[in-house]
DNA sequence: CATCAAACAAAACTCCGGTTGCGTTAGCTG
DNA sequence: CAGCTAACGCAACCGGAGTTTTGTTTGATG
């Protein structure tokens, strides 16, 4: 006897990868296609070719569904630009937000939006995982304040919200089309703040 | 016999208006409670008092509920400041827009923003209302201009809209608490990009 | 490669919210 | 104030998504 494994093993690969990915997958989609609204576990489960007791077992509902798909999006980081200018970084990562909320993410982010706005979970999830890239994106501001282009009082990740703020009014309130004019202007919006001393540290 | 009044004849008076009032009401009370998923016919219809079929005809659904409750509060408008400086009442209008977003009105709007991903009706309607408050708005920006506060070239609302996004981004992406602080800074940061030139009419 | 449990599939059941038909109430007008 | 009908209330119906149960497949390990 004996030929067995510990209980409480997981199994992280084979079937079980194969079913996480084709759900993920299928929520993607349909989040893309339907909106948030429309993503029930039984719709994912038939996109996904999976039978919908597996989702609902390793999911439990569609708040779940969205912090997987979260985990996946933030695997993909943003390209952060190292041009020698603050003003140029920028407005490459403004392009290039702009481009992120124009692909299947960009439902993705309205639908946690949506969702967050009465669960703390997915709330606190969305908060970490915006803390983490805006940290990251910061970068490009904590370099333009080593070089002198911007006051040493301004708060780098402050800044990038600023960036950022536009983009989503744009999105979220009036859902004109984002291109990389507005994503332009909305950096040199948020510059032009942070050298006008509005964005430091301890206002 | 002849005793009777024309076929088609609306009744906007007695029983009619009572139920409509009811039922904005519950609605609110509901949103401003649960949010917005929970806000079923069925709910609204126990709350007000009211058959849900009757809600059913009138409203056919939830987004019929939202628009009238949007139509409600587009009769409040928000006071406009006139103390002689821009600068003074942008930072009066920022408030002034945190109180808004504070009360029940606040889960309106996070309600109007996720129905509007997937409905156009809604996006058109939400655009609307939000076009007139920032024309209103916008008349503080203009009379800055006229004192010469402000370039000319200045576009009186993408000053607003400047001013608003942060508060936006506060409430639906990070679920920050919105303070005067952070009205004032908003109010601040618009009004530095204007005199940067920034947010020109034809940028 | 034999075994055990983790993970999945299939199907029945439950419940809640949308839908519909019909009888009742009550504004509007002459 | 009499009559007409818009608007409402009630109750049964329907469908679809969540939930649970039971049986099957399959990945990990000695």
């Amino acid at each position: 006897m004996v030929h067995r494994p510990p209980p409480g093993t997981l199994r992280p690969q084979g079937r079980t990868e194969r079913v996480r990915q084709a759900v993920v997958s299928a929520t993607r989609g349909l989040l893309a296609a339907d909106g948030y609204d429309a993503l029930t576990i039984e719709r994912v489960a038939d996109a996904a070719g999976v039978a919908k007791s597996t989702v609902y077992r390793r999911w439990r509902d569609t708040a779940g569904l969205m912090m997987e798909l979260m985990r996946e999006v933030a695997g993909a980081a943003i390209p952060l630009a190292d041009s020698g200018s603050v003003d140029e970084d920028l407005r490459v990562l403004a392009i290039e937000i702009v481009k992120f909320f124009s692909g299947t993410s960009g439902a993705m982010v309205l639908a946690l939006v949506a969702e967050s706005v009465h669960n703390p979970d997915t709330a606190a999830g969305m908060r970490e995982f915006w803390a983490e890239r805006n940290e990251r994106a910061a970068i490009a501001v904590r370099r333009g304040i080593d070089r002198g282009e911007l006051p040493s009082e301004v708060d780098p990740v402050e800044v990038i919200r600023a960036l950022g703020a536009p983009l989503y009014y744009r999105m979220l309130v009036t859902h004109e089309p984002l291109d990389d004019v507005v994503a332009a202007r909305a950096a040199a919006a948020a510059l032009a703040a942070a050298r006008a001393g509005t964005l430091s540290r301890s206002d």
